[in-house]
DNA sequence: GCCAACGTTGGC
DNA sequence: GCCAACGTTGGC
């Protein structure tokens, strides 16, 4: 187990990294750096819910526009919370409620993240592709996951594509 | 709005 | 447990 000094978290040396995916017209960047932090409700997806369970608290996110034109990386944000119950899934009214989650089995889980920065200029799907350092990002293997790990690598490579 | 990819459901 | 039908995601 490596260590956990200020210098490799500065550069997520040791931490899982992750992207999450969300679309602008329902939740944006923007709407994150407004609230600061939100919950990550909504996830129906198995795979993407088991990802959120082996989130830490700190681990460092890719915010992922889709369903947008264009689709793309368009800021970084941190995991703040561990992995609790989804409450919208036991809630009528929600356009996320599943009628089989009880309190005692909840079925779905959510994190929360916390804004990080908003990229100056998106980084579209069509940028990162021409990446050859990103070649291998389950982005473009599995693009219908929602949430997905990322290698600290091709992180720090999108940061500093990124960077302004 | 279309549709390919692919995850889920349910009959057998 | 297979697999056809169906529903959803998400790029285009």
């Amino acid at each position: 187990m490596p260590k956990r000094t200020r210098s490799n978290l500065a550069l997520n040396m040791d931490r899982a990294c992750w992207l999450m995916k969300s679309e602008p017209d329902v939740f944006s960047i923007d709407d994150l750096k407004a609230k600061k932090t939100s919950p990550w409700d909504g996830v129906r997806n198995y795979q993407a819910r088991n990802f959120m369970k082996q989130m830490a608290v700190g681990d460092p996110v890719l915010f992922y526009h889709s369903n947008a034109k264009p689709p793309g990386v368009a800021g970084l944000a941190r995991v703040c919370k561990l992995a609790y119950p989804d409450h919208t899934a036991r809630d009528k009214t929600s356009p996320y409620h599943d009628e089989r989650a009880t309190e005692e089995k909840p079925i779905w889980e959510m994190v929360d993240v916390e804004f990080i920065e908003r990229f100056n200029e998106l980084l579209s799907l069509d940028t990162l592709r021409q990446e050859p350092a990103l070649k291998d990002m389950v982005l473009f293997n599995r693009s219908r996951l929602s949430v997905q790990p990322v290698t600290p690598e091709q992180y720090r490579h999108i940061v500093s594509m990124g960077a302004t």
